[in-house]
DNA sequence: TACAGATAAATTGTATACAATTCAAAATGT
DNA sequence: ACATTTTGAATTGTATACAATTTATCTGTA
């Protein structure tokens, strides 16, 4: 299991040259995962240097993951590692509670009328990895599969904007949750998943919104979100 | 009023020097008024020169509204104009039909406990200035300015994030109208605006969701989306 | 020691030069 | 005359050099 502890130089050990997809996603999962702790300064020429590029692809990846709030780019100062504060993680997990039960509802209707055939095998797949990263106790893969299943879902309901706002959102909650969560593994505990599933395959529409909204509220409230 | 007919070199006129922020408030909103057609390829050195600067701010500016889905960018092709499609409009309404009814609910219970005390005179000032662009006959500024109007809702809602997604949707809205709209001006009929905000002021927060419904599918039915 | 100012180092912002790719058209062959 | 290939211009992709700004270091003075 990776240390939880603050890592001085947290992006030593790639010195491979990459591309600039590649130096995204390594970025992206880094912070999602919390490799990459809120604060972090993220040097233009040091990552340049590490992915063995030009600074001129790492601008590129830093303006993108600023689109995405994942880091916060400061004129003349560069990029820094976004800190969620309580606000906005309670003001997301609002926004999801609005958005998902019409996303699970989508599905089922579109399950119903025979599109998306696979979807209910496609998520337990992705439960199944879930689950495997539970066991391996690795929690911050697991919380980042959490948040995958959630976009997978607004995928396969068929809507293309669901699936780009569920893009956006799911990243800032997996930080808020790791940033927020005391208890070790309260977040998206596995099983809720599984119920949610098992109503979309029984392809009751109620129940999954409901389902989606008790889930929802369920990792605000094991959040600590006072201060 | 501006001709509606395709303008072959729709960029000309702008001599002088311009900052980032100024290049991308001009192609913006040339492009959510229809100044700038869906197809319109937006080359990088005809853009610098027009605004006498380098194409490094050009390709920034062209990033930026590529995450916004004003322009597409084709990777060694270039950007282009988004051309909308009837898919994509009935995608965006129907996220909108979910967001907002939530968003004036929010308003309304911010206005009630305090917070947002401005809000209806704020909002009424925008009506005003929706009012006057109809009289004055120019649909392209009163439908970005009926855009506007949906985006302050988000904002005095108190929401940063359905601010933002609202800012994101509203402009493809926008170019959905023009692109589908037949009839000369019946999208965000004004009187709608301003029975919403009445039902506001009124705090009648299940009203607000009620005519935001109706308001929102009366746009979709305006549209040709049948193809 | 603490603090203010000046100087130097490091870092971001920007323009430009060059490489890679695409697009159009001329050239070639059937 | 038509299709294919080749050549060249135009355009995007990328690296790098230089300017502007911030941050750190080094004084000197109270």
């Amino acid at each position: 299991m990776t240390p939880p502890s603050f890592n001085p130089n947290p992006l030593l050990g790639i010195i491979k040259t990459a591309s600039k997809g590649d130096i995204y996603a390594w970025i992206y999962e880094a912070i999602i995962e919390h490799r990459l702790m809120p604060g972090t300064k993220l040097s233009e020429e040091k990552v340049a240097e590490l992915f063995s590029v030009s600074r001129t692809q790492v601008r590129g990846v830093l303006q993108q993951l600023a689109v995405e709030q994942l880091v916060t780019l400061v004129p003349n100062r560069g990029a820094f590692v976004t800190t969620p504060t309580a606000e906005e993680a309670r003001d997301v997990l609002e926004v999801r509670r609005t958005l998902e039960p019409a996303i699970v509802r989508r599905l089922v209707r579109r399950i119903a009328t025979g599109q998306a055939p696979e979807a209910v095998k496609m998520l337990r797949a992705t439960l199944k990895r879930e689950h495997k990263a539970h066991r391996t106790g690795d929690r911050r893969v697991a919380v980042r599969l959490s948040g995958e299943f959630h976009v997978q879902l607004a995928q396969l309901s068929g809507s293309a904007i669901m699936a780009r706002m569920m893009r956006e959102l799911t990243p800032l909650t997996c930080l808020a949750i790791l940033a927020f969560d005391v208890s070790t593994q309260a977040a998206c505990p596995n099983d809720e998943h599984e119920r949610l599933v098992d109503a979309i395959e029984a392809g009751l529409a109620d129940e999954c919104a409901e389902l989606m909204l008790h889930h929802l509220a369920h990792i605000e409230k094991s959040l600590n979100l006072d201060t």
